[in-house]
DNA sequence: GTCAATGCAAACTTTTTGCAACTCC
DNA sequence: GGAGTTGCAAAAAGTTTGCATTGAC
C-alpha cells in the first residue's frame, strides 16, 4: 500500500494540527517508499535537505511522537542502535536481521500468521509482529561461518 | 541448567584471564538464577553490593565485553531500554515481552523450534532464538484494551 | 489573537575510550 | 616484574525537557 506526504499531512490536518515547513519535510521523507528503516537520526538529516531549511533534532523527535500517537508510523528494532520508523500503513511484515553482516530480510506478516496464532493459543500472547526483529544468521554469512 | 559463579571464574581462570574482586562479583550477579534480565546498570549496582566497594561502570561493560566473547553472556533486547545480560548456560528460551505492561514471558526454545526451521527453509535464515523479545500484548493487557 | 509548534540550550542516560595507576599471577 | 585490569575523567550518541519566541489557523 502507498501512502503519500500528502495522506500524512491530510490526517494532521483533520486532527486539528497544524501544518509547518518541518512537519512537511518529515511527512515527506518518511512517505518515500524505499526509505524504509529510517532512524530518527536520518530521518532528521533527511527531512533538512527537503526542507531547505535547518530544523531541530528536537522537532523530529516530537513530530515522531505525534506520528506514533496517530499509529501513523510505528518504530521497529532491527538491532543495536536506535529504533526505525516504520509507516504503519506499509505492508505489514517482520523483520529478519543478521546479527552479522546487518543485512534485514522482509517476511510477509501473513507468512508468520500460523506461528504467532499458536503462541496466541498456547500463551495467550498476541504477537506485534513490526516491534522486532528475530535476529540470527543470513545464508551467506552462515555459509562463511562453517567454512571459516 | 545451573551455573554458579565458580563455574564462570574457572573459565576466565581457563583462559589465562584474571580473577579480580570486580570480576568475582559480577559472576555471582549474574549466576544468580532468578536474577535473569538485568541490564549492565543494574548488574553494576548489584555488583556493587556483592563485592561491597565501588565498582566502575566502565569495569562492569568491559567484563561483560569479555564475557560476551568467551560466549558465557550474551545479550537480550526486551524493550527500548539497553540490551539485559543472560547467561548463555541457561535454557535456551525466547522472550514475550508485553509493549504495554512490560511483562516478559520465557517461550521454551524447542516450542518455537518448527517455526524457525520453517523460516530457514523459506529464507535460508538462521534464527539466534534469544536475542530479540517479541513485542505485542499479553493476555490480560489484551482483555483490558478490549474492554476498556 | 490564541495556542500549537519550534529552536535553542541544557540535562540525561547509556556506553565508549584514553591513560595513568594498580595488582593479580 | 609484566601484562591484564581498574578507576577516573572526558567524550560520544541518542533522547528528553524547559522556556521564550514564532507562526499557523
Amino acid at each position: 500500500m502507498h501512502i503519500s506526504a500528502d495522506d500524512l499531512i491530510a490526517v494532521l490536518k483533520g486532527e486539528g494540527l497544524r501544518i509547518t515547513e518541518a512537519r512537511r519535510a518529515i511527512c515527506e521523507v518518511i512517505a518515500v517508499e524505499h526509505d524504509d528503516h529510517l532512524s530518527p537520526t536520518e530521518v532528521h538529516e533527511r527531512a533538512q535537505v527537503v526542507a531547505k531549511q535547518p530544523i531541530d533534532p528536537s522537532t523530529v523527535y516530537r513530530t515522531l511522537e505525534v506520528f506514533e500517537r496517530l499509529e501513523l508510523v510505528h518504530h521497529v528494532h532491527l538491532g543495536h542502535g536506535p529504533g526505525v520508523i516504520h509507516l504503519s500503513a506499509a505492508d505489514q511484515h517482520h523483520h529478519l536481521t543478521c546479527d552479522r553482516c546487518g543485512a534485514t530480510i522482509d517476511v510477509p506478516a501473513q507468512a508468520l500468521e500460523p506461528f504467532f496464532s499458536g503462541l496466541h493459543d498456547a500463551f495467550g500472547f498476541t504477537v506485534n509482529p513490526s516491534h522486532f526483529a528475530l535476529g540470527g544468521l543470513c545464508r551467506d554469512c552462515e555459509h562463511s561461518e562453517n567454512s571459516g
